[in-house]
DNA sequence: AGTGGATGTGAACGCAGATTACATTTCGTG
DNA sequence: CACGAAATGTAATCTGCGTTCACATCCACT
């Protein structure tokens, strides 16, 4: 059942290809977010993946029914990537809950910002298919539920007040994650008084803002 | 060789057509909008609102340099509504500062909501060119200000601690209610449980949560 | 060995953005 | 008012794109 090839299936180094490509599929993937790494993920192009491969014009749709499912498949990756970057995040924060809150935010906002072509491309929903994407909505479904765990612990230990709800609470974080992240993205913060050296400072602090809020006790 | 006189453009100024179109650059705005509602901002073509305009393809190009000016000129009025919205909005918030603000933060969420198309535009980063633009970038300048200077009588009235810098509280703000649209747009909000007839309410619930949490008296 | 399914080729088709040479209209200046 | 320059629209054309299709090639399995 496994597929062994005869010829090395990884690889930065172009084997001699005869006919078939090795692993088309995996070489058109990293072939377009090259692309989007360069032009932005709006301009990645089928030709021009194919091109980069060196493979003929019609070939990626043999592997892709069209162009939206080549850009959902890098984004279901991103996805993935960023479920696995906010799990091993959520594992620094030692301590308290909301301490753990902190820093799955700033794994979220970090790898956002160390990954902007990924980051885009998971967001970038005119170029996906979300809604066909089952693994995409559970990456951003896994997100969700650390975050309301993380949540309802910060309430059982008095850390959160249980005025509000978890779903409300976490909604917040996440408006407010999302949010920073597509601003620094859509290149709003400069326009919010962020110089340009400072944005992951910014960033950062407004999310420790944010739990600094939430941590205040309730009003009486 | 002569065209058909005295079509109906739709506009009431309009003199009649026989070579030049009384005002092309307003009617390719306007269809351009038209298409943006029809199929979402990314679809636009130039060549399907010279179309509709009832003109030849090269045309446009007289008034637009290019499909990225075009979009960004829309942009730009869409961005003016919604800093013309968004001073309404303060205006209907009786009361205390932190009435206005929930009341600011409540008119640009509805302004995405009831209009879509618009928000996008303004929002599409990859369709725009928000650093060219001193329109664009003037409007959400003055959002900005709105939104420092209601926090900052907040703070004076001591309706939010002076812990926190204003710039940061206003941060805070926009990037919650920007994530919130955004999320809506984007479709990210039912992995996040909202239903979807209650988009409206999650949100402005989420502001007022936001709100609640910074009314809150400072830690001593 | 041979065959069928998977995979890649190459040439289309239609549409898009953009440019250019040319036609027509408008307008300012004498 | 005349008239030429500037503005504006046309038609043809270039390049590139997504996508399809008939055909070629190769691999796995009997």
């Amino acid at each position: 059942m496994v597929k062994a090839k005869t010829e090395p299936p990884a690889g930065a180094s172009t084997s001699a290809r005869s006919y078939h490509h090795g692993n088309l599929r995996r070489a058109l993937l990293e072939a377009a977010l090259e692309l989007a790494q360069r032009h932005g993920p709006e301009r990645v192009s089928v030709r021009e993946a194919a091109r980069l491969v060196g493979v003929s014009p019609g070939a990626p749709f043999r592997h892709f029914p069209n162009r939206r499912a080549l850009m959902t498949a890098l984004a279901e990756e991103a996805g993935e990537r960023l479920r696995i970057e906010v799990r091993k995040s959520i594992g620094r924060g030692r301590g308290s809950p909301l301490q753990r809150l902190r820093a799955l935010g700033r794994g979220y906002l970090h790898w956002a910002m160390r990954h902007p072509s990924h980051f885009k491309i998971v967001s970038a929903r005119d170029q996906i298919d979300l809604d066909g994407s089952m693994a995409l909505r559970n990456s951003i479904g896994e997100v969700r539920e650390l975050t309301e765990q993380t949540l309802a612990e910060a309430q059982r230990q008095g850390e959160v007040d249980a005025v509000h709800g978890v779903a409300a609470l976490a909604l917040l974080s996440r408006a407010t994650v999302y949010g920073l992240a597509r601003m620094q993205h859509d290149g709003h913060l400069g326009q919010w008084g962020v110089g340009a050296g400072e944005e992951a400072a910014a960033m950062t602090g407004t999310l420790d803002l944010l739990i600094a809020l939430m941590r205040r006790a309730p009003v009486s």
